[in-house]
DNA sequence: CCCTATATAAACTGCACAGTTCAGTTTTTT
DNA sequence: AAAAAACTGAACTGTGCAGTTTATATAGGG
């Protein structure tokens, strides 16, 4: 009767070998990651790392899952979702932004992409456990605002998805065509700003900010 | 005394070869595409496709600069920038949709976030003969507008990038993470006319639509 | 009719890399 | 300290694929 949640084998160096994986694969994606270089990233030898994942797209997809539960970790960026919309979505806005600007939301979203042929499930499970949660965490708020007469919004779905698209722009498409590694506090304020802006213009009523 | 003005050289089968290799690029990228499928959607042998392009690297960017011209040849979506801007962007808003929403807009992209290590430039030279094209028409048109009274913008850049990225709204994001594959007239509607009303609501003034 | 251009198919080379094996070492457990 | 489990390094197998070579075929020009 032995109780095994697990199934995979346990010993030192499991999270060990998940980690150089996540540098390796976050670095050069799936094709382009090589099981010798993840073993030594790792400081594993090969056969340790084939002894706990038996080939590499399980390893891959592990380190994916890893990736979302991570994600869903830093979605604190709704925390002041206080009384003020003006507030609170500039707020928001500004942890959204910084999110996908990053290291991390760069190269999670090329991985998603450039690898959605061999792994279809990966980036329906990443929208899922990522941006799916902050959009009805959104959907919420909106909800609360437009009980006290803040907002105005008859379809929350599309006002959602508008505040998330107005929070790339500029940004978003410099950074996935490789124009711009780099973003500084003022480029964000300023797509901050204009996301909650135009937002506002179409939703937000008198009683608002 | 020979005016080369190809530095590759041209023969019957050339065309042939590039369209075979458009075909698997935009299929399966650039790792996935191989030189045997190629010459044989070309119709043409290994020999005589590396006669003409000396390796897959030059046949890939060959193919991706045939695409940036085919791109900019599309660009008749700003045919209406006549009088009303609701009426316009309505216009554009729906054009643009369709254009990233298809199949050539979704692998096109694909390949461009995916290559975007192996060929820095790519991006960059889809980004300026694509949508920097569809970003300057636009700034254009405000420009007329706003001295038509029929819109207020102080940053005519950032507008720009929002619409663009308001027309991206709900869609683009199920597109990329491989959520939906075919998009109903409805839904594109939908995202159009909410792109233009918000748009609308922050720089139309009164004598606008 | 031969000469040269260009095309073809198929076999071949070389390399990178996934996955295996194994003899030997280190760590953990009892 | 002995037994069991985990780990190592290095060599090895097999495969897929970019790029080359070769022997052969077709077509137009002098």
């Amino acid at each position: 009767m032995n109780v095994q949640t697990e199934p995979v084998k346990q010993g030192r160096k499991h999270a060990q070998v998940l980690e150089g994986a996540r540098t390796v694969f976050l670095r050069d994606g799936f094709e382009g990651a090589s099981v010798d270089d993840i073993a030594k990233s790792a400081g594993v030898s090969k056969a340790t790392l084939y002894s706990y994942f038996p080939d590499k797209r399980i390893l891959f997809m592990e380190v994916a899952k890893a990736e979302c539960l991570r994600q869903e970790e830093m979605t604190d960026m709704m925390v002041e979702m206080n009384s003020d919309p003006n507030v609170a979505l500039r707020h928001a806005a500004t942890s959204m932004i910084r999110l996908f600007v990053s290291n991390f939301g760069k190269h999670v979203f090329r991985v998603c992409v450039a690898e959605s042929d061999r792994f279809p499930e990966l980036g329906r499970e990443f929208w899922e456990s990522g941006p799916a949660r902050v959009r009805a965490r959104m959907i919420d708020f909106f909800n609360d605002a437009i009980k006290r007469g803040q907002l105005e919004i008859e379809d929350c779905d599309l006002a959602a998805d508008q505040f998330a698209e107005l929070c790339k722009a500029d940004l978003f498409p410099k950074m996935v065509f490789g124009i711009q590694e780099e973003f500084s506090d003022a480029e964000v304020a300023r797509v901050a700003n204009g996301a909650v802006d135009t937002f506002m213009a179409r939703y937000g009523t008198k009683r608002a900010g």
